[in-house]
DNA sequence: CGCGTTTGACCGGCGC
DNA sequence: GCGCCGGTCAAACGCG
């Protein structure tokens, strides 16, 4: 079910090179990013080369339509993967199969929608508004309300990566078609609503999938301090 | 004792 | 209308 929901965000998915400072170079023209690179970079949630990020999957909310950027590190997704296909296609695969790791039948659905808008999971919307039932009403006057997102993937040993903001975990859940749990984080800091999802791909478990939700209010050197002046530069527009 | 994690239950959306 | 599923809550638990 979510695998449609991020499959319907297909006009907003980008692969970006493992290098982060290819996305100032130019492009060739079947990948030419629709947005300023400059805005990219902001809206990565860490610098990548200090995570290790081999590879970056990036799907965004706040750009304008895209096309894809093959990844060669990247691994096959499944079997409508842009990925494994090679090629810069706005097949679903990748961007369906996200959300939702290894659901094939979810994926090709997705791809029927991909002209739709990214309205997100059922309940995204809602926030941390899991309210008391007189509240409830509520509740749906909030439905249509939209937080940035973008989702990447990453290879990495550790399932929760360090992007210089303090994160509680809420929850965490068995997904369909998916081997390794959801876990569910929420950002630490006060009046701070973002959310992220970390997960593994079954198809190859040393691959981490972490959709943010949400713009943070604040730097992230207000929830630790290790973070350095450019943590600091690089949020102060997210 | 405070904070973070775990985990079962619950809720709402969506597809059939 | 019903069942499935993702997302969230909140009590219990663990750890420093």
């Amino acid at each position: 079910m979510e695998g449609g929901q991020l499959g319907t965000c297909l006009p907003n998915l980008y692969f970006l090179p493992p290098d982060p400072h290819h996305i100032s170079m130019p492009l060739p023209p079947p990948f030419q990013l629709p947005c300023q690179p400059k805005l990219l970079h902001h809206q990565m949630p860490f610098d990548q080369e200090e995570v290790g990020i081999h590879g970056v999957m990036l799907s965004s909310d706040n750009c304008c339509g895209g096309l894809m950027y093959p990844l060669p590190e990247l691994p096959s997704f499944g079997k409508n993967s842009a990925a494994a296909l090679g090629k810069p296609t706005t097949t679903v695969g990748a961007a369906g199969s996200m959300p939702n790791i290894g659901g094939g039948e979810e994926v090709t659905k997705a791809s029927n929608e991909s002209t739709t808008t990214c309205n997100g999971s059922s309940t995204w919307w809602r926030g941390s508004t899991m309210m008391a039932a007189g509240e409830k009403g509520k509740m749906k006057i909030r439905r249509k309300m939209r937080e940035p997102r973008f989702c990447f993937q990453t290879r990495s040993e550790v399932d929760v990566l360090d992007d210089g903001y303090k994160w509680r975990k809420y929850g965490q859940k068995v997904v369909k078609n998916s081997l390794h749990p959801r876990s569910y984080f929420r950002c630490t800091h006060s009046n701070c609503r973002v959310k992220k999802r970390v997960e593994r791909l079954s198809t190859d478990c040393r691959m981490v999938i972490t959709t943010y939700e949400g713009r943070h209010t604040h730097s992230p050197c207000d929830d630790t301090n290790s973070g350095d002046g450019d943590h600091a530069n690089c949020f102060s527009s997210f």
